[in-house]
DNA sequence: AAACCAGACAACCGCATGTGG
DNA sequence: CCCACATGCGGTTGTCTGGTT
């Protein structure tokens, strides 16, 4: 039994607006307002439409101060930023671009910023589950972060707002098979096998990158399967897992590093993922 | 000129969340 | 506290348009 629905579709108008009703809804929204009520709006305002598409179109469309046109570098910049930061939080982002719409920043990433920093070709690339002996940080507690771009032009730009150094001549470790074993011990070859992390590494990765959560000392809980020398909280739901060598292939691909995860095999935390492809560079 | 294709954007769908009775 | 309903939000799909063959 599914939710009801919030409108009767045989009754309402369906598809793109006509001029006419965006005159029908801007004039009736500039006189009553929304009233708070936009189920009842469309009935009042005499549209044939369901009221949340009434909603959708005065957002995305025909209320005032609508920025649109082409997206400057700057909003590009701030866009590519906050979603490293907190992943497709689309309604979040776009309140920090005055005059943008969710909808439209969206639109904008799916279209054009994507491209720009996977690139195309290897844009959609899904990891298999052959592993070799590197190695990358699993987050189960945040699948919305699947995906982040790896771009050495876009380098000075994330790094500009976020608190994660991304130059790689920041980080203390100049590639990633010498960053790696100095913090991240296999104890076993098989490919879903989880590394023990010493706790001075752990703590170092937290406090001068970020990449993890605080070390046990700091944070109480263990997960299942992580490395007594260091135990997560609980919350965080972190393990350690290799990188397969498909994953170096499109981390180290030729179309300018970029790489995207599928959600529906395992969920990558970004800032996991950048710091890894920082050592690349 | 027609068919096809890809990109861009608008709109829809359904789940999550907030709120008032 | 629970329930019903409205709204918010993100993912997905549909449609239009311009370019290419």
């Amino acid at each position: 039994m599914g939710r009801a629905p919030c409108c009767d579709k045989a009754k309402v108008k369906r598809g793109p607006w006509s001029t006419e009703e965006d005159e029908t809804l801007k004039n009736y929204v500039d006189k009553y307002g929304t009233g708070g009520n936009w189920i009842a709006l469309p009935h009042k305002a005499g549209l044939k439409r369901c009221g949340k598409s009434c909603r959708l179109r005065w957002l995305n469309y025909l209320r005032p101060h609508i920025k649109r046109g082409v997206f400057t570098e700057e909003e590009d910049n701030t866009i590519i930023s906050l979603y490293a930061k907190i992943g497709s939080r689309w309604a979040v982002i776009a309140s920090n671009l005055p005059g943008r719409t969710d909808n439209d920043v969206k639109n904008h990433w799916n279209t054009k910023i994507k491209k720009k920093l996977f690139g195309s070709g290897r844009s959609s690339t899904h990891l298999s589950s052959t592993k070799t002996n590197h190695h990358t940080v699993v987050n189960a507690s945040n699948p919305s972060i699947s995906s982040i771009s790896l771009h050495p032009s876009s380098t000075s730009t994330l790094t500009s707002t976020n608190h994660f150094p991304i130059d790689h001549h920041q980080l203390p470790f100049s590639n990633f098979s010498t960053f790696l074993p100095q913090t991240i011990m296999p104890n076993s070859s098989t490919h879903d096998s989880c590394y023990n992390l010493t706790t001075t590494d752990h703590h170092h990765l937290h406090h001068a990158y970020n990449i993890l959560p605080p070390p046990s000392h700091e944070a109480s809980g263990t997960i299942p399967g992580s490395p007594s020398s260091s135990s997560i909280t609980a919350d965080h739901k972190l393990k350690y897992v290799p990188f397969s060598s498909m994953e170096d292939d499109v981390l180290l691909g030729d179309s300018g590093f970029g790489f995207e995860f599928d959600p529906g095999d395992v969920s990558y935390c970004s800032q996991e993922i950048k710091a890894l492809g920082s050592c690349l560079w």
